[in-house]
DNA sequence: ATCGCTAAGTAAACCGCTTTACCAAGCGAG
DNA sequence: CTCGCTTGGTAAAGCGGTTTACTTAGCGAT
């Protein structure tokens, strides 16, 4: 492979010259960058781009830390920051995490050496004070779509308090007066939201809040069948689910579907998240969706900034989010 | 940072000892070992990844090209692939091309640059001879799922014909004669593959091809629900489809659902891959099973050996499918 | 007493690019 | 005529490792 100085030689010109024409540092009459141009072409040379990063400290990489890339709703997070990423010409790490804390701080240290030049940050489990720790050395951070306290950088978040009010409103305006809700870990930053959401919108409307009903436990479909379970066993049972994420909400699905109940006719059913498979399901989920897409966008954008030195100062973004009405909410019977 | 030199100096030995020490390329009194251990732990040095790719010409990383990361087939293969790099060592890199030949071609180029030890490449498009073409420049290169012919590498695929002879022996089995199939674009290698296998099923069997009753396009949903609706209308129609992907199967499905036939009742389906949204719908998709982890694990290994220099002669290695047997299909009506 | 060998290192070049100085020629102004 | 500025460059020192080729001390054998 060809490199700079051999550009140099067959143009009769400095490395320095040739580098700093590339780099536009320099301005040179057109008789001199027409020989570097012909010597690059017929040279075809390429920047060795190993010798470059070593050079400057910068990888033009970012890295992406996800809970788990084959979650779909990471994975078009994953992409979507991706094909931002491209655009600024960065690559992507992904570091797939698979919900483990010892993952995640393995994956924060490996890219520490692997310099790369920014991390957008994902995490699913409450932090217990960990990544905060690790996170605060690091620079040019994002922290998408899940809070981890005490850490001074950009945040990207949705406007989960309100998707759940959305969704709640859609219940009770539908004539639901009983209304459960079964959603993730109870410190998760955004169960709290959800929850204060779900809370505002049964208080405005005068509606009691049953503690019984409020089943707090992990996003995933085994905790929605085991919620459906305790919930819709016995008389006294609640008339709709708003379960925050929709993986909980298929858990319901099947639950209710092995209790030979139907939905919406028995219960109404809200999800969270508007995963891909929300409108394949039967019947196709009304749920609560994010824009997946402008996250990525945003994230990425974010890091721009901070790689170019504009550091922001540390904000939060909010994003709108939507609730998509399909056909697993009805009225109630009766 | 501290860097070598910084160690070097703290224990009293030369930069060229502790770099060999490191490397396992010298042989030390322990004497000696403990003082650069100290020195190491004393100055918490962590060696710099960008001088030693400079170094070495070796990155520790390898290339995934997937054709969209946003797809669940290819987000699990892709976790299956970091979790296996990773266990390795080595960082991967991912490029998600969302089905365009530029992008492809693009992300091949780009990854020359980065200096990657190693490509995984997979492609859903037939190529044009240009893939092929760009890749055989390049060394350490595994093609994954989908052939790109003219290329002298290892290449892993899944057993596409015995899937689809195993689907159609099913339906066959619960009594069908008039069978269809809807696949993918007719060049695309696991597109004959499939249609093989179906052909031989039906020929053993006795069972006649309909050349009408073979529709190739795409694997997508709208390709499928294009299919159901050119095959379902009229009153000679096939009793059971064979849907070479599942997203063909989904498409199909909603079709029926507008038209007002019941799957399994009144048409029954099989599908292929097996994606998480099959057990999801309704009916759940009886589908063909592909071995996504090990898929993603033996890729890994292939590049790792050839990283490691023993060049494995370019082969062909073919995973076993598994029929996942749900409720879509059933006895012929009559 | 010396030869040869091994153990325990080291000096210096190199990977390919960037960047900080620094310089020389030409030119217009005073 | 010479001062200072602009234009168009260059030499050389990094960046932080790896690697090749070499050295030196000590020791056992002859």
């Amino acid at each position: 492979m060809a490199t700079l100085s051999d550009v140099a030689r067959e143009a009769g010109v400095s490395p320095t010259a040739v580098s700093r024409y590339l780099n536009n540092r320099i301005e040179l009459p057109q008789i001199t960058t027409d020989r570097i141009d012909a010597a690059i072409a017929k040279l075809d040379y390429r920047p060795n781009l190993l010798a470059k990063r070593l050079s400057t400290g910068k990888t033009e990489a970012i890295a992406l830390v996800t809970p788990e890339i084959a979650n779909p709703f990471f994975a078009e997070l994953a992409a979507a920051i991706e094909q931002e990423a491209e655009r600024h010409g960065y690559a992507v790490y992904i570091s797939s995490t698979r919900g483990s804390r010892e993952r995640e701080i393995a994956a924060i240290n490996r890219l520490r050496d692997q310099h790369v030049d920014g991390l957008i940050m994902m995490t699913n489990e409450p932090d217990d004070g960990r990544l905060a720790t690790l996170l605060r050395k690091r620079s040019n951070v994002v922290i998408l779509d899940e809070d981890i306290p005490g850490v001074d950088v950009p945040r990207i978040f949705v406007e989960n308090a309100q998707g759940a009010y959305l969704a709640t409103r859609h219940l009770i305006d539908a004539g639901h007066r009983d209304i459960a809700l079964v959603s993730g870990p109870e410190t998760l930053f955004s169960v709290k939201e959800r929850r204060e959401g779900f809370a505002r919108a049964m208080a405005e409307s005068g509606l009691p809040i049953r503690p019984d009903w409020v089943l707090l436990g992990a996003y995933t479909r085994a905790f929605g069948h085991e919620a459906a379970q305790r919930l819709l066993t016995g008389p006294d049972r609640p008339s709709a689910i708003l379960a925050c994420s929709d993986y909980i909400a298929i858990g319901i699905l099947e639950a209710t579907r092995r209790m030979g109940l139907s939905v919406p006719t028995d219960l109404s059913l809200v999800g969270f998240d508007d995963m891909p498979f929300a409108e394949l399901v039967h019947p196709a989920l009304t749920s609560v969706r994010q824009p997946i897409a402008e996250m990525g966008r945003q994230a990425v954008e974010k890091i721009m900034a901070m790689i170019a030195g504009k550091a922001p100062p540390p904000s939060l973004t909010r994003l709108p989010v939507e609730l998509v009405i399909r056909h697993s909410a009805a009225q109630p019977k009766g």
